[in-house]
DNA sequence: CGTGCACTTGACAGCTGTCAATGCCGGTGG
DNA sequence: CCACCGGCATTGACAGCTGTCAAGTGCACG
């Protein structure tokens, strides 16, 4: 592995396993041609870029291993970042309706990633509709999570937007790696953080050093500790998600 | 109708066809089983709501005519609209993701909906897959419009984040209905408007003025007017989304 | 031992939210 | 018909929060 600390359940198809299994168990065939499908493992270094917004999407791509992250830039040079990626998240799905990328997205560690044609997408639909499925389950949390951000972001001060940005980078780094404990690697910069919570570096610094204060997280180099999550969650005013196991909907397996 | 203005396009299978036909003409069979799925009309009036965040989601509802909003709120009663559904909206997708619905479902004006019990949903993706897709792409056109909006409110002023809303929504009416001018009805309180920007009222009536006074456009009664569509789009800083067309990859209708 | 980069800190202006006072309008009840 | 009331909109004062900018520090790298 590249880096060490992505424990590899999130390997066993190319990365996306991680994720659509939290809507039920994958069955064989269905693991089988997602493996067939996924592209050969391309490494790419931190701050590569896979593709720029405006770019014709060169297809899906599955994060198998490291840290990326998806932004929004302005003309006058803000950044919104809009998401970080773990390894086991699918790369791509929200430019699919647009005929330009709205996303860039770059590595922030050294990752690997395994590209998805779209054509097999198609393929996907036909013979494994419980896959697709789940693909659109994933689709439907990422929309609450935006959703949470924008609210966050669109009613709450800068410690209760940081304090919601590390609570949902924690749920979904723990949903991955179950075993994590209270802290967890984050290779980003300040100036990557504060882009996440939208808010510049001098002012993330300010609402770090209170949530260090008052005991309830702490950011030290690359690595987040959670202190207190409870009263973080809390403070973030947010609650807490909780996904669907199994839908009763869900098309049966073949 | 209940209203006089929204045209019957999206009459033709109780809603939801006006959104999945910008992915690809629906086929016969395609349209008489979305139509049989769904459950007979309700009428609900302004400021019903359909459900609560922390609900239980009844299931999925098409909008078939009429305003509607979706929100979230936090402790201290401030509230951020996260999106005005129009006429062929599918509503409650995200929660479906959830076990417990993540944003409250609220009428702006008398609207007439059907329910997509979730049973239906399954058999879609069995029986339509093409549908499906069309309904995958639907998702991720929600995402890019989250995504749009969480970097405006985060990286941008008040007159700006209202020329975006204001943008955004005349694209999605001018979509829903081909034949809007530069004037649309938008039946909501400034209160309203000022929780789908982020904004208190006071400075949102401020934007306003600004938007007016530079001839950009105008907001009086119930009536947006587009003065100078290509200046807010400039102001807003989002690119022109273009939604792709009929994408290769698609599965064939049966 | 220099150079560059990221981080830290602080002053300051500008923007935004809160709050309160006022006006407007439609609906209700006398 | 008229007085009253409640909801919504408008406006302004004010404090507080946030962004910009600049200077200084520490560290990794060459």
């Amino acid at each position: 592995m590249i880096d060490g600390t992505s424990p590899n359940v999130a390997r066993d198809a190319g990365g996306a396993t991680a994720r659509l299994n939290a809507f039920g168990a994958l069955e064989a065939s269905e693991l089988a041609d997602l493996r067939a499908a996924a592209g050969p493992e391309r490494v790419l270094g931190a701050e590569d870029t896979l593709w720029r917004e405006g770019d014709r999407l060169p297809g899906l791509s599955l994060l198998v291993e490291g840290w990326a992250a998806s932004t929004m830039s302005f003309g006058d040079g803000r950044r919104q970042m809009l998401k970080i990626h773990l390894a086991g998240d699918v790369l791509g799905m929200p430019s699919l309706a647009m005929t330009a990328a709205a996303e860039t997205l770059v590595a922030l560690s050294p990752v690997r990633v395994r590209s998805l044609p779209l054509y097999s997408l198609g393929h996907l639909f036909e013979s494994h509709p419980r896959l697709a499925a789940m693909l659109f389950l994933v689709s439907q949390e990422e929309r609450v999570h935006l959703m949470d951000r924008l609210a966050s972001v669109g009613r709450t001060g800068a410690t209760q937007r940081l304090a919601a940005v590390i609570v949902h980078l924690r749920d979904r780094v723990e949903r991955s790696f179950p075993d994590t404990g209270d802290s967890f690697r984050l290779p980003i910069t300040l100036e990557d953080l504060a882009d996440l919570v939208g808010l510049d570096t001098g002012r993330t610094r300010q609402a770090l050093d209170a949530l260090r204060e008052e005991n309830l997280a702490g950011w030290s180099g690359d690595r987040m500790t959670i202190l207190d999550l409870d009263a973080l969650r809390r403070l973030s005013d947010l609650p807490a998600r909780q996904v669907v196991d199994d839908p009763a909907w869900l098309p049966a397996g073949e």
